[in-house]
DNA sequence: AATGAATGAGTGTTCATTCAT
DNA sequence: AATGAATGAACACTCATTCAT
């Protein structure tokens, strides 16, 4: 926007204007740093291997994102931004109160199951107190308005006879990520001290079938 | 000199027979390991600073243990030795099974309330792949024979009609420390994204009821 | 390009062709080492005092050298370019084949003299089995022309009857390095247990003396 | 000798009493420096290894020689005394001066051949400026002798017409001792730049037969 | 907008040496 | 005579960050 003028006199570049770069630039940090937390922890990364890995240099992550505490409060943001993006396409809303909730735990699980990276920030995160969270708005919105939809499918469900009534939809929904989440951010673990691998395809299917049979058991008015 | 007869004069050191020296100084030095790897996690534990609070030195801690790596492995056998101990004195097999059940959810609560250390090891070590815990047949043994005692009570209370057939021991065991784990160890990103102060003491009352009905429910014969 | 014009406001500076400060700092870094590492040799050396001495830094060195001991091959190979370089100025070949000799000997006599470093370094490859060596093209490349010049030199020595036949020019070599180098390397057991200041002016002159001697007798056919 | 009551009150010990203890711990020791120093230097070398090695503890080496470094001046001086012991067996005065000289040379060659560790201490000892040896009057004397031999060769040598007048025994000396030193304590950067395995039994062979020709031409008298 | 060069403050680890028995 | 325990100082190496262009 601010390189508007000199896209003018550099016709040729047109297609791929200046401004762009600036942009495309601070994305590649920006997957580059997920990757790079994810992998090793907010402690273990490195500034150096995140400029590598955008293919760009030490000095544009400090232009862009300030220092490396306030990268990885962006990688933060953009990983919870994500993930409640990819729950408003679910359309939990246009579901049966019980189909709903069962596809909520199926996402859930899958999410966590393909972005492994977002539990470990997650993880990275409280490690540090949610200290780089603290100041983001952002984050108690987008959330927010998670847990208003939750509350709406739970009172659907009392309405309509196929739920309990006084579910706290937090719980709810601390109980539904917690069921995958320990399962899979401890599966290096989990699979010594259960002496099984937690992340066999077989053991996999096996967990999310007794995830969703512990969730309507749990929301479902007995008969 | 000043210790072969002054036991005799000093018998109030018979009650610590001889604590050797080198001993309480690997206490104390894994001690200091735990709460600083706990508090900081792998890479973020300075080795500097468990010496100091050990009132040992570097030194010691490698005499002792090696390598960072190493009084980490040792930390995390020596945790997950303690859970299995206290475990043990719960005394399972004395109550009946859906008492038995409850006490186990309850006490897992309690624990991970009051070892959040414990927690941030965990995690750590499979931020680490479990990398540490590869080589450790301790916690294999000491683990499956507590999988094998949940095992029990759950074939106790499907034999009495209060549970349900064929519940694997490892989901539930894995659900019953889900349930805990995610809401503990995430409880700063968690008081921000709910909007709820998690570890507020009505809170916590209202989580461990919660974790009782969810596990409850997931175990008990329908009527 | 962009310091094109400042040459022109500055022509001070066109001396120093804009010898671009990464190579200055490189050339100061290696020159500080091979100091230290001929004084210390590679254990004894401290990559502390080498940055001090090279007014630059400890990361600089990892940046240009990657480690001490890449570092030690560096300030190797450096060394026995430069005397091989300072021995092509020679130009032996214009010169009858006994006095060819005679400046060999007295330049290898004058070079260990004035590069105490030289002699230091070798030891200290050698003490680490020329590990730091082995790989390096360079220097086999630049010593195997050496010995064949002095092959030359023999053969023209041989041709116009002024040397014995079949002398083995690397055996030559290798005494007339280790009749110069020995002395010089040891010079502080030897000013011991010979119970004579090696390094007197007098003495460095009678030895020098003595060394043309053993060569001429060594080479020259008897009449 | 000062513990002799003690061996009275243990005969069994007789054989090997407990003063004999104390002396061995000494040699072993020594035996063990002498090995690390000559492997790795001064610097390089390990107290603790040292102690290993010699089935000791690091609190015995200082028990009996100090420190480090006193250490090192005892390996020193004893592996001259060693060199100086296997010297005087040669009865060089029993041999005609040509074949006593060509002995020696022969002696000198093989002893280096077969003690490498004497090459690296003296080198590391003049790395350190012969510090470790400036208070030893041992040494000196010891070496004091050998140049003494020497010059009775030579003089005898010379009178009887073998060899020139006026040869230096300390030049010739430095000398026969250079060209075996040189080659064999520079046999690892030597068999790279002079591209050929220096250590090979013909090339050894080779070495030893130049060297004799080498010495014999520089002092015999021409005819 | 972009980048190579530079740096101070650490980081895990090792060492020779002393203490206490 | 012999030894296990303990330590302060130093070491090679790394890191997030800033400078200068």
């Amino acid at each position: 926007m601010n390189t508007a003028s000199a896209t003018e006199l550099a016709p040729i570049r047109k297609s791929t204007p200046r401004a762009r770069d600036a942009d495309l630039t601070r994305k590649r940090i920006l997957a580059a740093a997920t990757a790079e937390f994810g992998r090793k922890g907010l402690g273990g990364a490195r500034v150096d291997e995140i400029a590598r890995r955008s293919r760009s240099n030490q000095r544009m992550i400090y232009h862009y994102f300030g220092s490396k505490e306030l990268l990885f409060t962006a990688v933060l943001e953009a990983a919870y931004s994500d993930i409640r993006a990819a729950e408003q396409k679910l359309n939990l809303d246009a579901l049966g109160p019980t189909e709903a909730i069962a596809t909520l735990v199926r996402f859930t699980w899958n999410y966590y199951l393909e972005h492994p990276k977002f539990l470990s920030l997650v993880n990275s995160a409280n490690l540090h107190r949610a200290r780089h969270l603290k100041g983001s708005q952002t984050v108690r919105e987008v959330m927010g308005k998670f847990v208003q939809m939750v509350k709406a499918i739970l009172d659907r469900g009392a309405a309509m006879g196929e739920f309990r009534e006084g579910i706290d939809p937090v719980q709810l929904n601390i109980t539904i990520a917690a069921i995958g989440y320990y399962y899979l951010t401890n599966r290096f673990t989990g699979s010594i001290i259960y002496d099984r691998d937690l992340m066999a395809p077989d053991n996999l299917d096996q967990r999310l079938a007794f995830n969703l049979e512990t969730i309507l058991r749990l929301v479902r008015r007995e008969s």
